[in-house]
DNA sequence: CAATAATTGTTAACGTGTTAAGTATCGGAG
DNA sequence: CTCCGATACTTAACACGTTAACAATTATTG
């Protein structure tokens, strides 16, 4: 993640926080919960975050209607653009990558990252 | 890791402090460029444990006589000890996630990450 | 030898990981 | 309807990762 850093700092983003804009990009007005799983982020780390997104106007919640514990947060404007500005850039760094490393060899070791966090996992 | 956090806070130490103890052990009066280096830790974060290593009597420190510079940094008695408590636990700890996982798949994963953070690192 | 550069470590500031305890709301059993 | 457990967050406290700026010491160079 050291090549993503330069790049995400130049916007006062971080890693965390660049991974919590993409998700909410992708699948739009989501709660808390998802959203920690999906960024893989625990919930104190996320309630914090959610904070200081908001401030930045990156991001707004509402207090779902339906379930008054639940906090729904989905992406702002400021947020969007972030995203758009970042994006071709992480492109290039991700085919770097990819290209230096090898396609075949990542893929064997998310596989095996998987299998290993899994069977570590099962208690 | 999550496997052996719980018996290392039984002893307030924490994985990193851990790693920290087994080098000293290993490796006698190192300094602290070599120490985080060896645990893989940041200076400034080295710093802070040393500090908090030293208060609880675990590791002890001196100045480098020859290279004012340098801070010598060895294991303490109480250091030492707790070394010795939580060695029996760790070795089942390893035989038990080795059993689960196997061999194999532990040299591989560790051969694949070493090629990816060396071929990553390499600008 | 003096000025300057490089090395070693420290301090500060911020964000995140982790655990534990606390609050608010929901849902179901009696 | 009420109590009570479960769920969804929040808060607090502490440690570490990361960057940048700083201090002290040593090494180099002119």
């Amino acid at each position: 993640m050291g090549h993503f850093r330069p790049m995400l700092a130049q916007h006062n983003v971080t890693e965390q926080q660049w991974r919590v804009l993409r998700l909410l990009s992708e699948r739009g007005q989501i709660d808390a919960t998802e959203l920690a799983q999906g960024a893989a982020l625990l919930a104190p780390s996320l309630t914090r975050m959610i904070k200081a997104l908001e401030d930045r106007k990156l991001i707004r919640t509402t207090k779902d209607t339906a379930d008054g514990r639940r906090l729904l947060v989905r992406i702002d404007d400021a947020g969007a653009k972030l995203l758009e500005e970042v994006r071709p850039e992480s492109l290039k760094i991700y085919e770097e990558l990819e290209l230096r490393i090898g396609h075949d060899k990542i893929e064997a070791l998310i596989s095996l990252l998987n299998e290993v966090t899994d069977k570590a996992t099962t208690r």
